[in-house]
DNA sequence: CCATCAGGTAACTGTTTAGTTACAGCTTTG
DNA sequence: CAAAGCTGTAACTAAACAGTTACCTGATGG
């Protein structure tokens, strides 16, 4: 509408913004753009996020943005692997093995419902990445390592409860980790359609302790002997 | 690179396609832009859909989008609501209630699981109306009384499964019907990065097998008194 | 049998977007 | 302390995008 802002003149004019005596701190605007990334990605998707708006979100540019990690792509790749290497580490430091295996799985289960609810950010970037058939993760070389020892420790603690007779001997550690992961992702990534369509807003604390409970509670009883 | 193609000119050089002698077929051309919609959506989020894309997607022009649909967002809720009637109307052909009480469940474990085996597109509808946090399909009037049904139905075979001694006394429906959505739509919305990181083709027909059962066995398991 | 209108085509437009470039202040080191 | 390279800014560009417009063509009904 207004007069064209746009012409074919090459000329640039370049001014100084004479207040800005900032310190330098390349590892901190590493890190926000990285946190930026994560919630701009989460919120919007791959196709829906903005790097202008990734930039503006950690106050800093794009020319920052390109230079620390390439493209739009390859950033969104490293905001996905830092996600994953965030609930595998905490995911470690459980411990599982050290109880009862009723209480280790008791324990995981509880553990994954309260890293989903605290993390939508990672539900969300889980939801987008397998939108597009995990077309990115599958260039990761850094993450098929990090999900063994989850699967190994889980099969140990499966193996007691068998010969202690309290599961059932045919319980499969992926099977049992899925069927965890399943009631958490679902309930929470979900939530919003379900709580339209039922009526029933499921973000109400009253309900989410009453599916923790139930998490657990349905996860012990697929197992039991 | 090459020359321009775009000036500033307002000449408008009409052609008319001498061949082009198609039927018209208003109702035809209004399906065909709702289901190329449908996989556009589904393929790639809603900020990630090409009006275009859906337009040739369809055999048409985007005119008519406009013409039909209103807008992209109009039309992306149409969709959504499609996929919504879709599934409620197949769902309601069961009658889970002519059948005792663990074959009714069983049964629509079974029938939940496999229709989302079969239209992957609502799976992946749902997974970025909730990553908008149903942005949309809060806006919809048609689909609230759509889903009451099911519940009351649910809570019909729930009922009689107590009376009979088979069911725990504290069944919730919808915790029942959260249960055997939850271990179907993570399973499949998830298994392209749960492939990866596992090592193990969850898409494989044995494991699509095994999961099956697994759903009803779960289920069950957590009602069974 | 022609006036009107719904169905249809494709070029066009203003704006947004990912990615680049010209430039400049810090910071380090020979 | 000066050259070189790293951190940072903001304007720039080509392409892509959602949405519009000019025009055309069959069908329909008075």
């Amino acid at each position: 509408m207004e007069g064209a802002g746009r012409n074919g003149q090459k000329k640039r004019v370049r001014r100084q913004s004479p207040e800005r005596v900032l310190q330098r701190d390349p590892e901190r605007t590493r890190a926000a753009i990285l946190e930026a990334a994560t919630k701009e990605f989460a919120e919007n998707g791959i196709g829906g996020a903005r790097v202008d708006a990734i930039a503006e979100r950690a106050g800093t540019n794009k020319r920052m943005l390109y230079h620390y990690f390439g493209d739009k792509e390859q950033l969104y790749l490293r905001v996905l692997e830092e996600a994953y290497v965030g609930i595998r580490t905490a995911e470690r430091e459980l411990h599982i093995g050290d109880r009862t295996p009723e209480e280790g799985i008791g324990e995981l289960a509880l553990f994954t419902w309260r890293y989903f609810l605290k993390h939508p950010e990672f539900l969300s970037l889980l939801g987008t990445e397998n939108l597009h058939r995990a077309r990115w993760l599958r260039q990761s070389v850094r993450l098929k390592e990090l999900h063994s020892h989850l699967i190994g420790e889980l099969a140990d603690v499966l193996e007691r409860g068998k010969k202690a007779g309290v599961f059932i001997a045919n319980a499969d550690p992926l099977n049992v980790y899925l069927t965890i992961a399943s009631l958490g992702y679902f309930y929470l990534s979900n939530q919003y359609t379900l709580s339209t369509i039922f009526g029933r807003d499921l973000a109400e604390p009253g309900n989410l302790n009453a599916w923790e409970r139930h998490i657990v509670h349905v996860t012990l009883a697929s197992i039991s002997a």
